[in-house]
RNA sequence: GGCCGCGUACCCAAGUGGUUCAAGGGGACGGAUUGCAAAUCCGUUAUUCGUCGGUUCGAAUCCGACCGCGGCCUCCA
């Protein structure tokens, strides 16, 4: 099976091979701290926390970086605002981020290298650029000639002179050749707080926008590396504009790969910053603010249900379809769990290493129809990280273990082969999905009100509408269970006994 | 105006030339099971893929036009 990914350089799925064997490096755009993280900005990190997980499971070395903009304009103006330092607010935003991260398990992140700590080297590239005639210094800036780029716009598919034709002056700014060139350094406002002054060649000032992953990658990762990631949004001019400053010093190629994840939307409107009416869904749509709603895993699966290249709609029906498929999982698990003993969380052997022992005739179905269901998943994968795919085949998986379930009879007698086939093809569907980073430990079952108390009080009630069924008093029966019903409580007969669980 | 993407059932969402390609989830409706439910299983829910043309033996899939939505062209994951 061979791996294929959508180059945006491209525009085709290509075939992926590393630069070095076996090795693999991804740079993926991370935020800009001047506000706080939204649920879009989880997009990205989520997404390449599965490629790498899959690229480790093919066995390759995955080192990782995204990289935090903490020197901008942005931040600049909303420290002002807060009466903050701009680290100090760009600290702050980067902690929130890192923290919303770590809950939503992106935990393979390399390394997370600030902007602000790689000025030197900034200020050394730009130099460079200047010393090769791609850049020129205007009174304290200096900006990236893009007439001196012959491929200028290869990523984005625009040609400066196209684009920018007939641009008003203001465009022009002091001093600029063309439109279309960029800063690469800006230099220092008198207004400016000095933690954003850096001393340079050309007076103090600070890096242009693009620079930083230019610079951090190359130190990082090499001058030309794997893969490099990023919002669409992102294509022109951020990314653009890095392999411009790039290639023009290096003469190498930079980024092999561009993968670029779709926007999420809310109300088929992307969230962005600048709009009034999008300024209170922000609120809500705050990375913080979800994970205190919802589970993490909720949102991951809700991530990777779509492709990552489409973009997302997020909203409450969204989230309620993506809960209710979400809990299929879980129900089989506590099913697995209750009629096997065996926990389908920890280690425990799956089904593939049990191809020889199924001689059953709907075991050995079992282990043919979730291999099969397997390769589906892996080629899913291999096309391009389709993670709705590769979704829908779990639940394909949950459903074959449900119906052998049904037809062994697990419930009624829990006969040994049965139990020990269907606990491991759910470990199989367990390590298929913990590619995708779920399923990585039990859900909540219980919320923070419960204790031990309440459990064994909803005890005490199953037994007592239990008295009650057996002397056919189903009046008594219904009203416990109806009035649970009412506090959240669902109780479930089956044939083992009578169990509950939260609505 | 230029560039890019999207438009698949009631909703979400895979599929980008042909035998299982119209996945999967939610919802709805039948059935099995249950005292009744819940859960689970079985079945039904797009002869059709924005519209109109074209290429082809054959298209949701390629080409063209048009309509609609969105993104970028200024900061943006």
């Amino acid at each position: 099976m061979t791996l294929r990914i959508h180059n945006t350089l491209s525009k085709q799925k290509e075939l992926f091979n590393p630069i070095v064997a076996g090795r693999v490096g991804i740079y993926l755009c991370g935020p800009t701290v001047y506000k706080p993280a939204h649920i879009g900005h989880a997009v990205g990190p989520v997404i390449f926390d599965v490629v790498k997980r899959y690229l480790t499971y093919k066995g390759f070395q995955v080192n990782w970086v995204v990289n935090i903009t903490d020197v901008d304009d942005k931040i600049i103006t909303e420290a002002a605002a807060r009466g903050v330092s701009v680290t100090q607010l760009a600290r702050e935003l980067e902690q929130q981020y890192v923290d919303a991260l770590a809950a939503l398990d992106v935990t393979s992140i390399d390394a997370m290298p600030r902007a602000s700590e790689y000025v030197p080297q900034m200020i050394e590239h730009i130099q460079g650029l200047i010393d090769r005639g791609y850049a020129y210094v205007v009174d304290g800036d200096v900006y990236f000639d893009v007439g001196k780029d012959d491929d200028y716009g290869k990523l984005s598919n625009r040609k400066p002179e196209e684009q920018f034709a007939g641009t008003r002056d203001g465009l022009l700014g002091k001093g600029k050749r063309n439109p279309g060139d960029f800063a690469l350094w800006k230099a220092a406002k008198p207004s400016e707080p000095d933690d954003v002054k850096f001393p340079s060649p050309w007076g103090p000032g600070r890096p242009g926008w693009h620079i930083e992953c230019s610079v951090m990658s190359a130190r990082l990762l090499g001058e030309t590396f794997d893969i490099h990631g990023g919002g669409m949004d992102l294509i022109f001019p951020h990314h653009e504009n890095e392999i411009a400053q790039s290639e023009s010093l290096t003469d190498k190629p930079f980024a092999r790969i561009w993968m670029h994840n779709g926007l999420t939307r809310f109300n088929t409107k992307k969230i962005s910053k600048s709009d009034a009416e999008m300024q209170k869904a922000m609120q809500e749509l705050q990375l913080t603010n979800l994970l205190a709603k919802y589970p993490s895993e909720l949102l991951r699966f809700l991530i990777l249900s779509s492709h990552y290249r489409a973009p997302i709609d997020f909203s409450d029906s969204t989230i309620d379809a993506a809960r209710k498929g979400l809990d299929t999982f879980y129900r089989l698990f506590e099913r697995i769990e209750r009629l096997t003993g065996s926990n389908p969380y920890e280690a425990g052997v799956r089904i593939e290493q049990l191809f020889e022992v199924a001689t059953d005739p709907s075991a050995h179905a079992l282990v043919k129809d979730v291999l099969a269901e397997q390769l589906r998943f892996l080629e899913a994968m291999d096309d391009d990280f389709n993670t709705a795919a590769a979704i829908g085949v779990l639940f394909d998986i949950a459903g074959l273990i449900n119906r052998y379930i049904e037809q062994s009879r697990l419930e009624i007698r829990r006969s040994e082969q049965p139990r020990t086939f269907a606990a491991a093809a759910t470990h199989t569907l367990v390590f298929l999905g913990r590619l995708l980073g779920m399923f990585l430990r039990p859900a909540k079952k219980q919320s923070p009100g419960d204790d031990a108390l309440s459990g064994d009080l909803i005890a005490l009630l199953i037994d007592v509408r239990n008295q009650a069924r057996q002397t056919r008093q189903f009046e008594i029966g219904d009203l416990i269970r109806n009035r649970l019903d009412a506090l959240g409580i669902l109780l479930e007969d089956r044939p083992d006994g009578t169990g509950w669980r939260r609505k």
